[in-house]
RNA sequence: GGGCCUGUAGCUCAAUGGUUAGAGCAGGGCGCUCAUAACGCCUUGGCUGGGGGUUCGAAUCCCUCCGGGCCUACCA
C-alpha cells in the first residue's frame, strides 16, 4: 500500500467555474483519487478556493459585498457544486484560512533567514478614484504603436505589442474609467528565485518522466534571457494575507499583503491543517503528509493543473519549498509528478468566465446528472492538445457509451432474469469455453485498464473501461440465453448468473469515472462489495445462486435531439 | 517579435524511425430479438496540412511555407 497525496489547483473565487476549469484539475484529479483509493492506496485529495488577489476584491465590489462575506459565500457555493460533481476531496479549504494565513508568514519568515527575501521599492500606478493601485492590465487607454483605444497596461491585444502603463496614450483605469491616475513610490518583498536557478534546473532534470508541455515551460522560464526573474512577493491590497516575517512584524511592510500566487500553493499544505483540524486530528496527522522527516518520506505527491498553471508550481513553489529548507531543518515535500491539461474549448470558441461563454457548473447540473458530464469530460480530457464540447458529440458519446454500451447491458441482464426466472441470481448449470474466454479478455483488459489508470492516460482509460463494458454485450450476443433457455434453462441460469456478477464487477470498475451510476448498479445486484477484482474468476462468483436483487431504472436515459438542441441554443450567448 | 505545442478518416482521437497508419462515433451490409429502436459481426473511408531533404525505411527526424493554440513573468 502506498501513501499518494494529490492536489487539484485551485478554483479561483471569482465565480462559478465552467467545464473547462472543471475538466483541466479537479476532474481528473478526483479519477485518479478515486481510483487509487480503490486499489487500497492511503489517499490524501486536497483542494480549495483561491480567494486573494485583485480580481475577488473587484467581484466583490461588483456584488456589493464585503470581499470576505463574498468569499465566504462563493465557497461555499463551489463546494456545493464540487459535491454535485462527485468530486471526492478529502478537504476543500480557503486559502484565507486561519492556517493558510499562518503558514503562509511561517515561509515567509523562513525565506527571509534564508536570505531570500530582498526589498525593491518601485513605482506603481495608483488610482485616486479607485483608492488602490492598479495592475497593468487593469489600465487601459490607447496603444502608443497601433492606435487601439482598449490597449492595456501590460500589452495591446490588437498589435501584440509589450507596453508599460506609462505608454498608454490617455490611461485610465479599467475598473472605474477615472483618468485620476498617478505614479507612486511603493516597496516590496521579491522572492530571489534567481539565486535557486541552478537547483530549480537540477531539479527539473530529474523529471524525465514529466509530460513535455510541462517541463518546456519550466525550461523556458528558467533559460529565457537571463534566467529566472526574481519576483514580487507582495501587493498592495487589504484583502489577503498580512506581510509578517514568521511571527514577527516585518518594518515597512505595515497595510500590504502576500501575493496571491505566494499564499495559494501553500494552501496545500495549510488545506491538510485545515482537514486535520476538520477531523479532530493533531498536527502529526497532516505533517506526516508534508513533511519528509515527519513521515512523509514515502508519500507520492501528485498535482493536476491546466497548463496556464504550470510556472508557479514548477517554480515558484518548489523554491518557495526549497528556500524554507535552506538549512535542511524544513524538508517539505516537493511534488512528484505534474499532470497538466490543455483546454477545452467550446463550440468553436473558448469558454470564458469573463465573458460568460459556455456551460457552467452550476447549469451542467441543473441540465443533467454529474455522470454525464465526468464521463465526456474525462473521455475527452485535452491531455496532447486543446479538445472540443459541441452538443453533437456530446449527445453521441453519452448516448452511445452510457446509455447503449453500459445502461441497456445492466437493463437487458436484469429484465432478462426478472422475466425467465426471478429477481434472485438464477442456480444451476457450469461455465465452459466462452466463459473461459470472456475471463481472459476481461483480465486483459482490466490489467491495461489498471496500467493506464496508474499512468493517468486519462482518455485512453475511459476507451479501455468502456472495451470492457462492451465485452458483456459480446458475450451475451455469443451466450444468447435467450435461446439456449428454451431448451437448457440450467445453462441460460449459469450465463445470466456470469452476467449479473458482471454487472457488479462494472460498478467496481466504472466507480471511479462514474460514481452514482456505479452505486446504482451496485445496490442494484444487493451488494455492497466494492474490493477491486485481483482475480476476475473470483470477483465473477460473488454473487451467489439465489441472491436477490432488483432491477433498475433506466441507468442513463438518452439526450433526445431536441433536448441537445435546446440547450445547444440556450447556452450558445452570454451568461446572464 | 521570441519560445513552445499542434495539424492523421466526415467527427473525436491513437500509433519506441520498422509489416498493409489504427480505435470509437457517423455511413453501408448482415445477423439477433433478452434489452433504453438497444446488442453483435462484417465493411466503406487516408497523398498523415503543402513542398523539399536525411534514411534501406518517415505520421515520426531536419528545413521551409500555410493553418490552429498556449506562454511571454503585475489576471489568476
Amino acid at each position: 500500500m502506498a501513501r499518494i497525496l494529490i492536489t487539484s489547483a485551485l478554483p479561483y473565487i471569482n465565480g462559478i467555474k465552467h467545464l473547462g476549469n472543471l475538466v483541466g484539475s479537479q476532474l481528473p484529479a478526483d479519477l485518479y483519487a478515486r481510483y487509487m483509493r480503490a486499489r487500497g492506496h492511503e489517499v490524501m485529495f486536497i483542494c480549495a478556493t483561491d480567494e486573494h488577489g485583485t480580481p475577488a476584491e473587484l467581484a466583490a465590489a461588483k456584488a456589493e459585498q464585503p470581499v470576505d462575506i463574498y468569499c465566504a459565500e462563493m465557497h461555499e457555493t463551489q463546494a456545493a457544486l464540487a459535491r454535485g460533481f462527485k468530486l471526492s476531496f478529502d478537504h476543500f479549504g480557503r486559502s484565507s484560512s486561519a492556517r493558510n494565513h499562518a503558514l503562509t508568514q511561517h515561509m515567509a519568515g523562513r525565506l527571509n533567514a534564508a536570505g531570500l527575501i530582498s526589498e525593491v521599492s518601485e513605482k506603481q500606478v495608483y488610482s485616486n478614484a479607485d483608492r488602490r493601485f492598479l495592475p497593468d492590465r487593469y489600465i487601459e487607454g490607447t496603444c502608443p504603436n497601433c492606435g487601439y483605444e482598449r490597449a492595456r497596461g501590460d500589452q495591446c491585444e490588437n498589435c501584440t505589442k509589450q507596453l508599460s502603463p506609462t505608454d498608454l496614450v490617455e490611461p485610465h483605469s479599467a475598473i472605474s474609467g477615472s483618468t485620476d491616475l498617478e505614479v507612486r513610490e511603493t516597496k516590496h518583498l521579491f522572492l530571489r528565485q534567481s539565486t535557486l536557478r541552478d537547483k530549480l534546473d537540477a531539479w527539473i532534470d530529474t523529471k524525465t518522466d514529466w509530460p513535455i508541455l510541462t517541463t518546456s515551460i519550466a525550461k523556458k522560464w528558467l533559460h529565457d534571457g537571463d534566467g529566472l526573474r526574481d519576483r514580487g512577493i507582495t501587493r498592495d491590497l487589504d484583502w489577503g494575507i498580512a506581510v509578517k516575517d514568521g511571527d514577527n512584524d516585518w518594518p515597512g511592510m505595515e497595510g500590504k499583503v502576500f501575493y496571491v500566487w505566494f499564499d495559494a500553493p501553500i494552501e496545500y499544505i495549510a488545506a491538510t491543517a485545515e482537514w486535520a483540524d476538520a477531523n479532530g486530528l493533531d498536527d502529526a496527522a497532516w505533517r506526516r503528509w508534508w513533511r519528509e522527516d515527519e513521515g512523509a518520506d514515502d508519500v507520492r505527491y501528485v498535482q493536476f493543473m491546466g497548463k496556464d498553471n504550470v510556472p508557479f508550481h514548477t517554480l515558484s513553489f518548489p523554491a518557495t519549498q526549497m528556500g524554507a529548507n535552506f538549512d535542511g531543518s524544513e524538508p517539505w515535500k516537493m511534488v512528484d509528478y505534474i499532470k497538466s491539461f490543455n483546454y477545452l474549448n467550446y463550440d468553436g470558441g473558448q469558454f470564458s468566465t469573463s465573458q460568460g461563454r459556455g456551460v457552467f457548473m452550476d447549469q451542467a447540473l441543473s441540465i443533467l446528472p454529474s455522470d454525464y458530464w465526468r464521463w465526456w469530460l474525462l473521455s475527452h480530457a485535452p491531455e496532447s492538445n486543446d479538445s472540443e464540447f459541441t452538443w453533437e458529440n456530446f449527445q453521441a458519446s453519452v448516448n452511445k457509451d452510457l446509455a447503449d454500451v453500459l445502461g441497456n447491458l445492466v437493463s437487458r441482464v436484469t429484465k432478462f432474469c426478472r422475466s425467465k426466472f426471478s429477481e434472485a441470481v438464477p442456480e444451476g448449470g457450469d461455465m465452459g469455453a466462452p466463459e473461459a474466454q470472456l475471463i481472459a479478455d476481461l483480465t486483459s483488459r482490466i490489467r491495461s485498464y489498471e496500467t493506464l489508470m496508474e499512468g493517468m492516460e486519462v482518455r485512453k482509460s475511459a476507451a479501455e473501461l468502456r472495451a470492457i463494458w462492451a465485452l458483456g454485450n459480446e458475450y451475451l450476443q455469443e451466450a444468447a440465453p435467450w435461446s439456449v433457455f428454451k431448451t437448457d434453462p440450467a445453462q441460460a441460469a449459469m450465463q445470466i448468473r456470469l452476467a449479473l456478477n458482471l454487472i457488479r464487477l462494472y460498478a467496481v470498475l466504472s466507480k471511479p469515472f462514474v460514481p452514482d451510476a456505479a452505486a446504482a448498479m451496485m445496490d442494484a445486484m444487493g451488494a455492497d462489495d466494492w474490493r477491486w477484482p485481483e482475480d476476475i474468476s473470483d470477483a465473477l462468483t460473488t454473487l451467489p445462486a439465489g441472491h436477490a436483487f432488483t432491477t433498475p431504472d433506466v441507468l442513463f436515459s438518452k439526450i433526445t435531439d431536441e433536448q441537445r438542441d435546446d440547450w445547444a441554443a440556450r447556452f450558445s450567448g452570454v451568461r446572464a
